[in-house]
DNA sequence: TATGAATGAGTCTTCATTCAT
DNA sequence: AATGAATGAAGACTCATTCAT
């Protein structure tokens, strides 16, 4: 990389993290380009080389962050010897509420964007900005269990990933209508229930 | 009612179609108060006479909305013969998704804050802004089948609301990661399999 | 008094006192209209039935408030054995100021507008504000001492005034550039300079 | 100062300029910032490049004047044999109140804000708006006299200033009690009678 | 590539005043 | 005489975007 490339990709990083930043505490409608640049230490017409607007900027941000934190629980997962597929699924949703729970402005911030769309694609605007794809992952979870046949396993992954984010984000930021503890077990249970809805039972006999 | 205060009502409900109409056609962020009074024929100050700011508008024209979705799906049940709990909850989504489908810039509109906040008082900031009280509702759904026995029916009615409501906002609006109606099986019996999780069954022999 | 009239006498009262509150308390520039009746108990309309706008009621209020102040300093002054001068004056503007210390708030009012203008005839909107004529209680003071003569009285009692008026202002306010105890003997020592300047002495022989 | 600079400066100085001819004409209060962009030729965001509010173009703008003000009556004493401390008091006391009777408006200006605190330190807010620091100069003056020996000189200076500003004020502009023609002698009077409480007469024999 | 001064449209909000009741 | 809903002009301030350097 030469001094030039070098130098952009400092500016870039600089950017990114200055809007995290003040995305996480502010909000993204309360931060304007002024705050970005500043905070980053670059000039305004900086900012124009790299992005189109703030919402640009929101939009990478969210599939980076997204996939570090899926990537996480991947990691965690394979030191662990869990086996069983429904296990897998818990262990995963489990461990990344339980990032969540513990930064609530990431919670805040990725929820609203956090859907589908980034999962099935984290990289949505910039191949770059995240090594993790949700849905080839997934993929390769159930191929490790030969034996397990599911009936449309994208539907029951957005079903779950559905369910799973837009009650953690109510019961964790705003305690409503239990606590996030409370509301674990029966929201685990439903998790399962929708995976056995489609797991194709080879019991034909 | 007096002249002048049937005068009032008349420039509130000018102000709320108004703004119902704009939230719905170019979404909220985009409507500013100006575009809301100029469309309502009366004057800017007047606004803020009944308003403190466009968010005000927005919130009770949800409880507003929300609260005749699901009175009218309410009324609907009774023409039927529907008798299982189980049947009833289903019914009452089918015909509130339904209407939704059928109207997405309501969908739209309503779908980042039709939660369990709503749901649970439909009324928030206005009394008089709406009929409807999703919960009081629900009890007495509960309550009409003497049989039935639930465990934590609140949580129940959460997931089911906030599985339901974010499921269909991203296959209504977004096909993705498929058709609503393809969709529409699955989620029925994810939801029915919740319900399931939460029934206490009598045969204890 | 008729009912009516005693009514009347009633909301004006209010809004007097109502403005007067507000004005000491939150400034002039910052008090609506909106304030002053809200807080009077009154409707908007009316203010206008008895004030043109908010520097009406300000310049009454000056008046009054003036007037009742110098009043209480010449009731007080009677109680004493005081029979110089000098030391009536000196006895008035240390009863004044001293007031004035005790309450910033009149002061800060009262000093951009008790001037000249209002001193010499304290009614200078409405003759029913106020009971007291600056300048003939001055004109009294002099001949009380009939071997006193003095030059041009009027410009004297006007230097005094601007002087004693506006050095209290910056020291008693701001501290600056010494509190106004301090300042108090030169003051004091200036007045008496200011006096003497305008003494026709007899001594001729 | 290279171009950008250069244009930066222009900008600034007809903000300036614009702002102080509309508040001489029409009053700080009726001056809008409206009013002074579109007077200077510049777009409205441009004032805020530079000013927080109009009120700080009022007080750096104070300070200016004041400043010039005071630096070209102590020009014009250089140019004069005049050597007693009191004189040199007098005379540019009234050089000030000269240039200020020939211009009203700035007259009507600064006196709210010509005051102990311009005085003191004309320079209140930004280091290059004004080259006089008044009490510096003044420090000066009393150190020529090496013979002269005053007794809180600080304290005497504030009486002069705020008898001399309070008193031209309502002279000059209305006229009253008298003409600040008449006024002229007696006021003097008054300012030496205030120097000599404070001159420390070395006769201790 | 990077800068940051300049722009000016756009938005919110306040408030004195009117007038039908 | 009293009310208070309605007005809309007026003003403050923000901010994304451009462009000459």
């Amino acid at each position: 990389m030469g001094k030039a490339a070098e130098n952009k990709q400092i500016k870039l990083e600089a950017l990114f993290k200055s809007a995290y930043d003040l995305f996480l505490s502010q909000g993204i409608a309360k931060t304007s380009i002024h705050d970005i640049v500043q905070n980053a230490g670059v000039a305004k017409g900086t900012f124009y080389l790299y992005f189109k607007d703030k919402y640009e900027v929101r939009d990478r941000l969210v599939s980076k962050t997204a996939g570090k934190l899926f990537l996480a629980a991947h990691k965690e997962l394979q030191k662990t010897e869990i086996s069983s597929f429904e296990d897998k699924i818990i262990f995963i949703v489990d461990y990344v509420i339980g990032k969540l729970e513990n930064n609530k402005p990431i919670l805040q911030f990725i929820y609203k964007n956090l859907s589908w769309g980034v999962f099935r694609q984290a990289v949505t605007r910039n191949e770059a900005d995240s090594d993790f794809n949700g849905l080839d992952y997934f993929q390769e979870l159930i191929q490790e269990n030969t034996s397990l046949r599911l009936r449309s396993p994208e539907t029951m992954l957005f079903l779950i990933m559905e369910l799973a984010s837009s009650a953690c984000y109510s019961t964790i930021l705003e305690n409503e209508p239990v606590s996030f503890q409370e509301l674990k077990p029966d929201l685990y249970n439903a998790i399962r229930a929708i995976i056995r809805n489609h797991v194709i039972s080879d019991a034909t006999t």
